[in-house]
This record gives C-alpha cells, structure tokens and sequence, in this order.
DNA sequence: AGCCTGCAGTCTATCGATTGACCAACTTAT
DNA sequence: ATAAGTTGGTCAATCGATAGACTGCAGGCT
C-alpha cells in the first residue's frame, strides 16, 4: 500500500493539504495564493511551488468545502426555466453558462417539473443552500408573485430574466416593444393593413406585455386598433393550432399575423396548411425569436430575433454582480433584429 | 436586535442546531431523525417535537455541509450534453431531472461551450468535487475514450447514455437497432428498394452504430447493401443539407432515405425544397426521434421514436443505484416505435 | 447489593477551505 | 543597543451536518 505524500487520497480527491504538503507550506498559503488574497505575503519561489504542486495534482478546491465556508459570496447561481424542449430557453441557459464559465460560479440549471410547483423547485433550491442566488425565466404572474414574495422576504438575491411582478425590483428585459415594433413596421411596408396578433395568454408576462406594444405598434403605425385583433393562447404548438383556428375567422380577413412566440408561431403554420390558406400567399406570419428552425421550415418563417443568449449572459452577470440593495430594472434596448424569409410577403391584391 | 432562539440566522438560513434548540434536543438527534438512522433510539414525543420544529422553521439541511462530510454517498450527479438547442437533449435531461427530483439527489446539467473541452468540464466538475457521478450524452468517439480513461482512473461513477468506447464497461443504449429496424421494415412495406441512409459521423459513436444497424437491416430485408447507401454528415441542420445534396446523385436513384438524426432530417427536408423534390412523392423520408415538431413540419415528418425521456430517467436511477464494481452495459430493449406520417409514402411507379 | 440490559438521547471529531490573528527572523532607524 | 517595521509565512477557529462512541437512568435478574 503505497501512500507517498504526492499521491492522491483514498478516494481520489485532492486537498489543500496534500498541495500544501507536497509544496511544504501552510494550507492556508495555498488557498490564499488562489484566492489572491492581497494580505497575504509570498516569496515568488514559494509562490512557485505551490502552484507547480496544484498543477502536478490537478488540485481543485473542494466545492462543498468552499461553499461552506464562505456563505455570504455567490458560488453557485440556480437559473429555473419552464422546460427544456423549447429552443428559446436553450438560448438563454446557454448564455447563463457561458457567464458561469466565465466567472468560475457554478451555475444549476432547473426546469419546473410535473409534481412540484416552481415555487416548491425555488424553496428547496434556497433552502437547503445549493445555490446563494436565482435566475428566474419563465412563469406565469402567480408564480412570478409568489416567488418574488418568497425571496424578497428572505433578502435573497434574484433576478427575473423578461417577467416583471408588482412590486418587483429585479427585473432584465428585452426590448419586446422594439421588437414588434420592428415586426409591424415591416409588415406596414409590404402594405398590410389587417393585422392580428396571436399573443401569449395574460397570466404570461411577457404575454401582456407584447400584447400592448402590439397595440402600440399597431397605433405608431397610424393603423386603427380593435380588442379583436389579438387573440390569447397558450405558448405552444397547440395553442398556435388554436389561436389560429379563432383568427382566421376574424373580420376583417387577416392578412398577416404576428406571432408572439416561436412554438406557437410553427404551430400556427401547421394550422394554416391544415385550413389550407397558404403562407404567405393569403396571409403573412411573422413570429419571435429567431431560432436555427425559422430558416427549415416550409415555409421559412419571418421572424424577430431576440437576444436570448445574451439576456442569459447579461442577466448573470447583472444577478452577480450588483449589491442586493440595489435595484435592477432595465431593458437590454433595441435587442433585437428582423429576419425577414418567405413567411412573410408583399400584399397584392 | 431581537435574536429569540426561534428566529432565522442573520443571513436566513435554518440550521439543524436551531431546530435542536427549538426541540430542546442536540443537533445530531436532528440529523439522524432525518436520515431515518436505525440506531437511534428516540421517543415519539421528541420525534414530533423535532418534525414541528424542522416544519415550523421551514428547516432544509445544507446542501454544501451535507456533501463535506458525508463525500463517499452520491448527492450530486453531473449530465453533461453537448448543447441545450437540440430539443432531443432535452427530452434527456428531462427524464434525468424527474430521477433526480424523485431521488433527492441533486442534478448539474453541464453543455459543452465553445471555450472549454468536454474533458476540461468533466475534470472541473470531477475535481472540485460538484459532483460524485456523472452521466454522460453525446460527445464524438474521440472525447467519450478521453472521459473514460480519465474517469476510470479515478474509479469515479458514470454511466455513458448511448455512448460507448472501447473498454467501456458503463453505458446505457437505447435500442438503435430494432428502432431502424422498424424503420426499414416500413420502407421496406411501403414497396421501396431504394432505401438510402443519412448517418452521422463515424466520429459520432451513435453514427457508427446506426450505420451498421442500417446495414443489418437492409440486408434482413432481403435488399442487397453497398456502402454507397450511406451518406456520412454532422448531426445537424448543415449537414442534412449536405448529406441530402450528396445522396440525391447517387445511383439507382433513392426512393427512401433514412435519417439518422432529427434536425439533421429537418435540414434534408429544407434541402429537398430547395432542390425542388417533393417529399414524399419522390422520396420518402424517415427520421429518428419522435420530439414535437415532427407532427408540426410540412410535411409532417415520420419517425421513429426513441424514449429519451426514459433514458435519462433510467440511467439516473442505474448509476444511482449500481455499485462501482459493477458492470452497466445494458440496452433498453425494444424502446423504439414508429410514427408514421405524410414524409413516407408507397412506392408508386 | 451488585450487575446487566434497554432506552433515549448526548458528545465529539471530522469533512476541506478559509480567515483573521499571530509570530519568528531579519532589516533599518535612532 | 534597542525599538520599530518588514518579510514570509503559521495557527486555530469556523462553516453545518453527520457517524460512531459514549453516558445517565430506570427496571429487572441473581
């Protein structure tokens, strides 16, 4: 049983000690040379050892052990999104990561679940401390109320990404009003006149809020605006299927269609072919969030691209880096950009 | 500055010692009530003082403190994909986040990003101790050798999903087989005998293994093989449409095509479009996953569905649950079905 | 009376990194 | 020659939960 000091423990791991060992200093020099500590006091060659041992043992410091520690800084950063089978939240999860890498936080990334409501996943995650801040995307206003209850009550730092809650202080949001902004100014330049807009359900935040930039669009663009050229749905497939069903029978005929979500936005195509009205021919769709399907569908559907990676990374950053006291509550302004494709076309009547 | 004994910590957060002191009883009577340990020896009345209390306090034991000391048991498992875009990951993590949920274990989902190697996440997520298991989807032949010499080394547990490497002894496949059996066995009854294959690389450890299921397959069928059915691409959009574009010259002239890959079909379908082929009155194809926008494309795509959401919910629980010296080297027997859609159709000549 | 057994918990060391307090040896100033 | 300051670290306590050893007490047995 051979245990020379370089070795690495019984279960694998290497520790500060054996570092410190094996480079004959303190511990404490060690972590301290890592950390950058500016008290401490180091010869350059000591310096020197330590870092070729952490090297020749691929030392990392322990996680848990840091954690502990340490509690008041933010290791570890938890980002709740709805699911993992939409693309968008994968746009946004890969920019938190690539902040997390970046800034050496750990990040845990948690989708609501069927048996657990997105308060309980936030009250467990806080709880039992597996991570010192969150990331909140997603949600309906209730859970978003509840939620921002629950963490302002117990001086927690978070951060919604796109949502706003009465009340709430901490908020990172796209600019959705340039957005469809941009979306209604192009569809006013190909001559449309008649246009609807199939919107995410109220109880969705970003729902209401597209909805009245919609309506702000809509009067910018010096078009009259009537309740009934907004439908409600839910963000999905299905909900596309149904709100077009409903606007589709709506007078004046629609000619072009902003749709407020991309799921819904292929949803809604799949309904048009189903109805047989033909896309772009009958009626121009335009939808949010330009992601890599946008160009393979058939038709290629026009869209508006948000920044999703970089609401992800920014909103990390931001949650990181600003003071709990401290209010955030800004837009990433003009984020977005028009990709105009077939969906959408010239109105020739 | 109120401090009565009932009253969270400075920084909110309940420990065990002031739910003990709630329950007039030591910290370790806590622990072990919680943990269910059958060598303590405690009365009924002080078991429900200590339940009240945990609840009263909205108690969760911490999560960093728990790992520190207990380090051999598994409370944290990584999954590492190679990116959060393709919705076939998500069905992944999906399953592998109901285990973990149901298993109280934590789960780290890990993409691959630009700036760092698989390995190097790996070796960060293994070193520093974030994680006593790893689950591992995706990844080229070349990475999947690395991580597992370099984790075989350390004799830490993981479990390959759908993966494997030479000496391997930890995987866990889905049954590619019979799914492109099914696969063929459809073409084979619509009347094609043209039936081409878009596989992934050979990098691509899945891309290998399809191939040659592919290969089985068409010759179970009765059909003669030549390796010139196969097309070669990355599993992507991109290379769907390189794949599609190389197999439309080949000859005798394809009837059917099989794709290896989900977004790699929705790219060979957009470049069958392109290349003005109507799918499937001049070719049919078939791809495998079965997730949502299959039912969503024009034309609707048929496929043949894998259970992903069942292999990472079943390779969570396996590696969880198997011990370190046991061999895990199972597939998920027949855990393939057909969808059949507009995208295949009978050979009409 | 002395001993054992069962009960109901308590006590203590420990996981690994961190942090503020401390200290020995040497140099420089007075 | 002695105080003061600098250099280059060391030491001990701590974060919170846990595992195993241990203790105080009541009742029963011989």
């Amino acid at each position: 049983m051979k245990t020379s000091p370089d070795r690495q423990s019984a279960d694998g791991r290497v520790t500060g000690s054996q570092v410190a060992a094996l480079a004959k200093v303190d511990a404490a020099v060690v972590s301290k040379i890592l950390k950058g500590d500016p008290t401490l006091r180091v010869s350059p060659e000591t310096r020197k050892r330590v870092m070729d041992a952490i090297d020749q043992l691929g030392y990392r410091p322990n996680y848990a052990a840091q954690r502990l520690r340490s509690s008041r800084k933010i290791g570890a950063v938890g980002l709740i999104i709805p699911n993992f089978s939409n693309p968008a939240y994968g746009e946004i999860v890969h920019g938190a990561e690539i902040a997390s890498l970046k800034k050496k936080v750990a990040l845990f990334v948690s989708s609501n679940v069927e048996f657990a409501t997105p308060l309980e996943l936030v009250t467990d995650l806080v709880a039992s401390g597996r991570v010192d801040a969150l990331l909140i995307a997603g949600g309906t206003a209730k859970e978003t109320a509840e939620i921002n209850t629950y963490l302002s009550e117990r001086n927690f730092p978070f951060l919604f990404l796109n949502r706003q809650s009465i009340g709430t202080r901490r908020s990172l949001f796209l600019d959705d009003e340039y957005a469809i902004g941009l979306v209604v100014k192009h569809l006013v330049e190909l001559g449309h006149t008649n246009i609807y807009n199939l919107a995410g359900k109220r109880t969705m935040e970003t729902g209401k809020r597209r909805k009245q930039a919609f309506k702000d669009a809509i009067l910018e663009a010096g078009l009259p605006y009537r309740t009934d050229l907004v439908v409600e749905e839910d963000y999905s497939a299905l909900g596309g299927q149904k709100g077009f069903a409903e606007i589709i029978k709506r007078k004046p005929k629609p000619t072009a269609l902003v749709v407020s979500e991309f799921v819904m936005a292929v949803g809604a195509l799949n309904a048009a072919r189903k109805a047989k009205i033909v896309v772009p021919d009958e009626l121009s769709i335009v939808a949010f969030n330009n992601l890599e399907f946008a160009s393979l569908l058939n038709p290629t559907l026009t869209t508006v691209g948000l920044q999703l990676q970089h609401l992800g990374e920014e909103g990390f950053n931001l949650l990181i880096d600003t003071p709990l006291d401290e209010e955030i509550y800004q837009t990433v302004s003009k984020s977005a950009e028009l990709f105009p494709r077939e969906s959408s076309k010239p109105l020739r009547k």
